[in-house]
RNA sequence: CGGGAAGUGGCGCAGCUUGGUAGCGCACCUGGUUUGGGACCAGGGGGCCGCGGGUUCGAAUCCCGCCUUCCCGACCA
């Protein structure tokens, strides 16, 4: 039978549907202060599981975890010109501190170059010190205008990563490794979001950086956004904080340095890359409950030991399970469980259970498969897999089939309301980028012809992928 | 920060034009019947009407300021 809405449909008012889905599957809340965010226990656990999935890649590629503080000097953001240009107008700065005028305001961080730069110039001396690759798990502060939970908000959380290199070459290459064996393996194969590599135009780049590379994801409703970013900064902040290191051959030069982050912005790419007007869709690799498993009838004891049984068989297989406490009808608790978007449901109903089967059902898909008790491990951790990679092929079918070719500007600016427009990089000059803004439009990134990330924005035959993006 | 809309129990709304201190649906609590796709009956509880000021005998309602939210721009992970 058909039910009322849920969710607002995505056809009807997608960021509607987007609010409706953070509301309704208990992800986060407006906090009391503009642009803040409260992030409520569903939430968190989504996000704990990208911080392991991330941090594990990122202790992989050999960069140790460290904590700076939240509170920086404001004379360091200005030593580097281009980095106080670019964060000034987000900055909160503390100008009162018990109970007195501060005399230099601290400023709470947007990111951490500056102070880490004066601890990289304190720690290194030698070339033996190098590379000197750090990250830290931080909550940043960047004052928005326009805030939206996860996607844009005044505080967020994040993990930064700063290297210190001897080379340009050795930061280049870091950066790069950081960028595809870290984020894009991460978001591809957990987070099963199709990403564009590439870099980023200079009108895009970090403030204070050579170099800045992204992962652009492609959302519901054709919108790009930045999922995970990575900076060469070449020996910008190494001259302004002094991190200079002695060669073999005896000579003290300027390191290299790189920064990189991701933050909880990917739950916002989660939740509109794959989201439905059921509510959230969580891709097994990366959900907090892989697998819920239910009663169809309360107070039924065959019911409940087989629930118990199946539960306790998911766990020894390393499945996180969880049994569903919902209270309400049969409607209703499945209703919740598509809310909250866990890939797969068991249903486990006193008639089935007779014929010796509980129900599957797939989250992403509907799909509904009878299998008998004694296969539901088996079964489940196939179908988990299976659910991953068809979110993933169906993630990228529809990425590419709203992504298009364009010869003239004029067809990117009428192919970017709808999705992705790929241009010859070359068509645009200073002038288009500015008309481009005036159709709420930028360009996201630049790759090569075969969708490789180039090493200069100038290398020739570079093409650029122009969109609307959050 | 510019332009628009809006803030009334947890959520969604009506009431405001034509001032007389609040109502509906859902949710919640109790009891009962239910339970294979948002159950039903009965009985309950809960609102400084965003905040502050003003006008008035009297303000949810009229006026001013501020805060917050949403949409569209400028800015950004």
């Amino acid at each position: 039978m058909a039910t009322a809405n849920v969710v607002t449909p995505q056809s009807e008012d997608f960021p509607k549907w987007y609010q409706d889905v953070v509301a309704k599957a208990e992800m986060a809340d407006n906090g009391p202060v503009r642009g803040t965010m409260v992030i409520r226990p569903y939430g968190y656990a989504i996000w704990e599981r990208m911080v392991a999935e991330v941090d594990r890649r990122i202790k992989r590629a050999g960069a140790q975890n460290a904590y700076f503080p939240l509170f920086i000097p404001q004379s360091y953001l200005a030593k580097e010109a281009e980095h106080v240009e670019g964060f000034s107008p987000e900055l909160a700065v503390v100008t009162v501190a018990g109970g007195e005028e501060l005399a230099e305001p601290i400023v709470v961080r947007p990111t951490s170059e500056t102070v880490i730069g004066e601890y990289m110039a304190k720690w290194i001396q030698s070339h033996r010190d190098l590379p000197l690759l750090l990250n830290q798990w931080a909550n940043v502060v960047r004052w928005e205008m326009r805030p939206r939970l996860f996607l844009r908000s005044s505080e967020f959380l994040w993990q930064e990563g700063h290297t210190a290199h001897a080379s340009a070459e050795d930061a280049s290459a870091y950066a790069r490794r950081i960028h595809t064996e870290v984020y894009n393996d991460f978001l591809t194969n957990v987070v099963a979001v199709p990403t564009f590599l590439g870099i980023k135009p200079p009108s895009e780049r970090f403030a204070g950086a050579t170099n800045t590379m992204t992962c652009e994801g492609m959302m519901k409703d054709g919108k790009a956004l930045q999922m995970a970013t990575s900076h060469e900064l070449g020996q910008n902040f190494a001259k302004a904080f002094d991190i200079v290191f002695q060669s073999d051959a005896g000579e003290s030069a300027h390191c290299y340095t790189t920064s990189w982050g991701s933050s909880t912005r990917m739950v916002g790419g989660l939740i509109m890359a794959h989201g439905d007007d059921r509510g959230l869709v969580v891709p097994p690799r990366l959900a907090p409950t892989q697998v819920i498993v239910m009663a169809v009838r309360d107070g039924d004891d065959a019911v409940d030991a087989a629930c118990a049984s199946i539960v306790e068989g998911l766990l020894a297989s390393d499945v996180r399970v969880s049994l569903d406490r919902g209270r309400g009808s049969f409607g209703r608790r499945v209703t919740d469980i598509e809310l909250k978007g866990y890939p797969l449901r068991v249903e486990v109903g006193p008639r089935d259970l007779a014929e010796g089967v509980v129900n599957l059902v797939r989250r992403d898909t509907g799909e509904k498969t009878l299998v008998p008790v004694a296969d539901v491990v088996t079964t489940a951790t196939a179908l988990l897999e299976t659910i991953q990679a068809d979110l993933l092929a169906a993630a990228t079918q529809r990425r590419d089939s709203q992504t298009v070719e364009v010869a003239t500007v004029e067809e990117a600016i009428a192919a970017a309301q709808t999705g992705f427009a790929r241009l010859a990089w070359d068509l645009v000059t200073p002038e288009i980028e500015k008309q481009l803004k005036g159709e709420a439009l930028t360009v996201r990134c630049l790759q090569r012809a075969d969708g490789s990330m180039p090493d200069h924005e100038k290398e020739a035959g570079l093409t650029c992928i122009i969109a609307k993006s959050y």
